[in-house]
RNA sequence: CGAGGUGUGGCUCAGUUUGGUAGAGCACCACGUUCGGGACGUGGGGGUCGCAAGUUCAAAUCUUGUCACCUCGACCA
């Protein structure tokens, strides 16, 4: 490809609404243009990228046994009916007729495409395991796209689903899966990419986990334990109370209070609560649970300056009044040994209509049955781990909470979309029997700007040979001369013939312009042809790193650039 | 959906306070001179100043409305 008619265009200044670094390069190295709102085209440079990033997950997909499907784009609202997801999901999922106003969805997830793909086929034990994926664009209607590529609202997404019997199974194979993604992340060429515990979300189910890069412009927290390596997306850590009156304090923080009680100190302090009523002041798991939760109702006449004492800190008035049904929330780790540090939600305050969520990490960690809850309340997220709050796994003070891009995750479905869809297979002994999900997704788009996050400078992305548009970026310096037109015309067929990826800029352009336009490229590797190179029979090759920078004999550049390449491959 | 901000050639912005008929740099086209980190000269092309209504002899500038975008928040497989 030579540079001079590469769609596109290049230039120097930052453009005013970027506010990642990420989004400024793809918009000034030329790989994406604004459409509409969360809306690109992708320009070749980002497309050669991307094809590459999809290459490698299906290579990784293939290898766990994954079969590549096509979902449709377009859906009949009667298939999201089915799932109930027609009405429960908000206006992400963009509804509209067709011309006889026959209702359609924009596919903003395939579950539904996907149950509806194998149901009558895999109606036997035999049929099982298996998991069909594929790379496609979904659109989700989102209320503020932003920082370009990172969070959009058409973008390319592959999702795959698998198909169990069992949940042994279901866990074997998002075992598998997990590595699988740990793989493409490494090969992509961010292997610091880390898996968090993570909220299911609309998704329902209970297992799932993201897959974070950790980046301050990221847009979800997530609390890592530097102790145990615990970690989970703030999201699905006790977290911030819907429903807040407007006339408390929007800031909302979990203190841990000074003081550290046993169980039996809590009940003790508060009168024999009646776990089972809905009565219940003190609530916890009765299995082997490490955490335990203490709510305070309203009603319950208990003398503040005591509850003060007690916790060995003040609780905030508004926790207090009688329009919040709390008067405070503890939640805390509890070791077996009876010991639990009791924390106090300043984010209870004012909260009068908790909801209660659907995850079993948060369960564990909250110490709810989702089964039980306290009459009148529903509970949603109740504390908020702090940085360097207590780990709730280890128990030490080592959580530091860090930004993330989601650039993938796997979720355990279990049997929410083929209960509702009616799928069944027979099992061994001819009883009918649900099948079980796992579904796993991976941003296409959102992973190579990520990649483009973790790896730039301030004159471009710095693109790891995995993913490069190109491998080698060859520049003539001065190709008006005619040795130097020679020789890298030479070179340039020759890299080619031998199937190697060149981009050939043999522009008569000042050699700072070549040079910058190479740095937004970004192509790891850099041959440079000219007179003063010529002089000496050599060529200079670089990496966009800089940690390569060499002059090397005409006669063994190409070879020398092919062993750089495997090399940077393998890396 | 809530709060704040911004809309002037493809890009970065000035001009708006105090109304007087639209500017600079980059980019683009032509010619010439340059040539290893975003060169220079000369000559060109391109904008009814987001849109609509209003005030006025006169509106990019004042008023009202509206739309779009950006940031923060809410929400979010």
């Amino acid at each position: 490809m030579k540079l001079d008619k590469l769609v596109g265009e290049r230039f120097k200044e930052r453009p005013a609404d970027c506010v990642i670094d990420s989004h400024a390069l793809s918009i000034r190295g030329g790989y994406i243009k604004y459409v509409a709102n969360g809306i690109y085209s992708l320009y070749t440079p980002l497309k050669r990228v991307t094809k590459k990033i999809e290459q490698i997950i299906r290579e990784e997909m293939d290898a766990i046994d994954g079969q590549e499907v096509q979902f449709p784009v377009v859906m009949p609202a009667s298939l999201w009916q089915e799932s109930g997801r027609y009405e429960s999901i908000g206006s992400e999922l963009v509804r509209f007729t067709d011309r006889n106003k026959s209702p359609l969805v924009l596919g903003m997830t395939h579950e539904e495409a996907a149950v509806h793909l194998v149901r009558e086929y895999a109606n036997s034990y035999t049929k099982y395991p298996f998991m069909i994926y594929q790379i496609q664009t979904k659109f989700r209607d989102e209320a503020r796209p932003r920082g370009g590529l990172i969070r959009v609202r058409e973008f390319t997404m592959k999702d795959a689903y698998s198909f169990h019997t069992n949940q042994e199974d279901l866990e074997d194979y998002y075992a598998k899966c997990h590595k699988a993604y740990e793989r493409i992340f490494a090969r992509a060429g961010v292997p610091e990419v880390v898996s968090v515990a993570s909220d299911s979300g609309m998704m329902g189910g209970s297992v799932s986990h993201e897959f974070m890069l950790l980046t301050p412009v990221g847009e979800d927290s997530i609390a890592i334990c530097s102790e145990c390596g615990y970690s989970a997306n703030m999201e699905a850590a006790p977290s911030i109370i819907e429903n807040k009156r407007d006339d408390v304090s929007e800031e909302l923080k979990l203190v841990h209070t000074p003081n550290i009680h046993t169980i039996e100190d809590v009940c003790e302090f508060l009168g024999t609560p009646e776990e089972k009523s809905c009565k219940a002041v003190v609530y916890q798991q009765n299995h082997d649970d490490k955490y335990v939760v203490v709510f305070i109702r309203g009603d319950l006449d208990i003398n503040e300056t005591k509850l003060t004492n007690f916790l060995g800190c003040e609780i905030h008035p508004a926790v207090i009044t009688e329009e919040c049904n709390l008067k405070a929330g503890y939640i805390g780790p509890y070791n077996l040994d009876g010991d639990f540090t009791v924390l106090y939600d300043e984010s209870l305050k004012g909260a009068n209509n908790l909801s209660c969520g659907g995850n079993v990490e948060e369960y564990h960690y909250t110490g709810l049955d989702p089964e039980r809850d306290i009459e009148g309340i529903e509970f949603h997220d109740f504390a908020k781990i702090i940085d360097n709050g207590i780990c709730p796994h280890c128990k030490k003070h080592a959580i530091k909470i860090s930004r993330g891009i989601e650039v993938g995750n796997i979720f355990q479905l279990g049997t929410k979309y083929t209960k509702s869809m009616g799928m069944t297979y027979l099992d061994k002994d001819g009883k009918s029997q649900i099948p079980i999900m796992g579904c796993y997704g991976i941003g296409v788009g959102r992973l190579a700007a990520s990649v483009c996050e973790a790896h730039h400078d301030d004159y471009g992305p710095i693109w790891p040979m995995s993913i490069a548009p190109w491998q080698v970026h060859l520049c003539a310096v001065r190709a008006d001369n005619e040795d130097v037109r020679k020789c890298a015309d030479e070179l340039y067929n020759s890299l080619q013939n031998d199937g190697i990826e060149v981009i050939f800029d043999d522009r008569s352009v000042s050699a700072g312009v070549m040079f910058s336009d190479a740095d937004l490229l970004g192509v790891p590797l850099r041959v440079i042809v000219s007179p003063r190179n010529l002089k000496e029979n050599v060529v200079e090759i670089s990496s966009r790193d800089k940690s390569i920078s060499e002059k090397v004999s005409l006669s063994d550049a190409k070879e020398y650039l092919k062993s750089l390449i495997d090399k940077m491959i393998q890396k």
